[in-house]
DNA sequence: TCAAATTTTTAGACTTACCTAAAAATAAAT
DNA sequence: ATTTATTTTTAGGTAAGTCTAAAAATTTGA
């Protein structure tokens, strides 16, 4: 059984080799877990006897199939945790990061099977992302930042990148949410702000906000 | 914020209070935690310290007012999961004390506070224990032995005294559950053997059976 | 009561997961 | 192509929580 560390440092390589074709660097990691790269240096030889990350001294370390998995397991239970702390719990969506990292670490397969059973099995966590299933696999649906949609186009929220309080909260004030339709009206060239239109709601976003919202073109 | 393995101490030395009237011992402590008295030594000059409990060498430990108010909340929250792991996530009653175990040192008010309203704020645990209100208070209900009960009188099962897998499985094999009416018929002074009755069932326990069953005379 | 048995504490060591500071390797830049 | 800058690793150290073995205190009992 691996510690609550040893799956936080898997947790992290997975999320960071997401966007990364090579291997992961030392301080990336660091960087990720708020750490220094010397405690990644040792980690990494531990995940690597293990066999669970692939390591070559000065030039990163991948998951292996197994670690991969482990990652994409932690992964699922701190999103299952999630939408059972929103929908049963009255969590808002900017509470249940810091409770989920705890849970995650809980060990019972039979507790996150008969919770995905409970919760209706449910694809995708309060943010919109991905639930993997049992097998670790990950459903990466196709996105884009709202701040790329042309004018006149419409698109659904089916997620947001930043997920800090400030933001979330923001969002729940403007009553942006997953799966409501947003049409942008009109873009400014100037700082690329825009206008958009929330059902009958209209007002203007910075460029800040539109490339932290994650939408699907309609069709 | 305390440590999972200071919360344990606390949580041992709150049960091991129940019953002592002097302070606790090293080696009793030890002993409920599967570890060594040089270990337990350690750990609780360290609670002395932070006024958790009251110290003395070579005399035993007592809960400072602080100490046990902590070792109350970690039992209620220990209990708390208990039910919802039952309630919603068809665990059985032998399943649940590995898991809890775990759960207990999820640190967040308001998640307890909100599992405690979703299950409709429950008075006992599934093994009949009585969960601590938010405040620590333990409502001790009076109880006895089975094997205490005269010939020719009922009373209620409100509980269980060994809560191993072995006697759990036992007692649902048998129909014997909490709230369940249990009449003694016949007692055999050569064993201390009982006959009992259950619903329409009559049939016989031994004295290692009796003495693990709590009940309340009936009226 | 005072020696023997038991309990408890101390002393020193180990593991995990960190850290700082310095050395080594790699990457960048003139 | 070297020098400079950056990244990464090594070396050595710290804190929490555990252990074993030996010393000290307490309890038991003849």
């Amino acid at each position: 059984m691996l510690s609550k560390s040893e799956e936080n440092y898997l947790k992290a390589i997975f999320h960071l080799s997401v966007k990364a074709e090579k291997g992961i660097s030392t301080n990336a990691i660091a960087q990720q877990l708020d750490t220094k790269a010397s405690s990644v240096t040792d980690m990494v030889k531990k995940l690597s006897e293990k066999e669970l990350v692939l390591y070559v001294k000065y030039q990163g370390v991948t998951l292996t199939d197994k670690g991969e998995k482990i990652a994409a397991n932690v992964i699922r239970k701190h999103r299952l945790w999630e939408v059972l702390l929103v929908q049963k719990f009255n969590f808002n969506w900017d509470e249940v990061h810091e409770v989920a990292e705890q849970l995650e670490h809980i060990h019972s397969k039979k507790l996150i099977d008969e919770m995905d059973a409970f919760l209706g099995f449910p694809k995708h966590d309060p943010h919109g992302d991905p639930i993997p299933d049992k097998d670790g696999n990950i459903n990466f649906l196709e996105k884009s930042l709202l701040s790329t949609i042309d004018v006149n186009m419409k698109a659904v929220c089916v997620g947001v990148k930043d997920t800090s309080s400030d933001f979330l909260r923001y969002l729940d004030k403007q009553e942006i949410a997953l799966g409501k339709e947003i049409a942008v009206l009109e873009k400014e060239a100037f700082d690329n702000s825009m206008l958009i239109r929330i059902g009958t709601n209209e007002f203007t976003i910075s460029q800040q906000i539109a490339t932290n919202i994650y939408v699907k073109n309609k069709e």
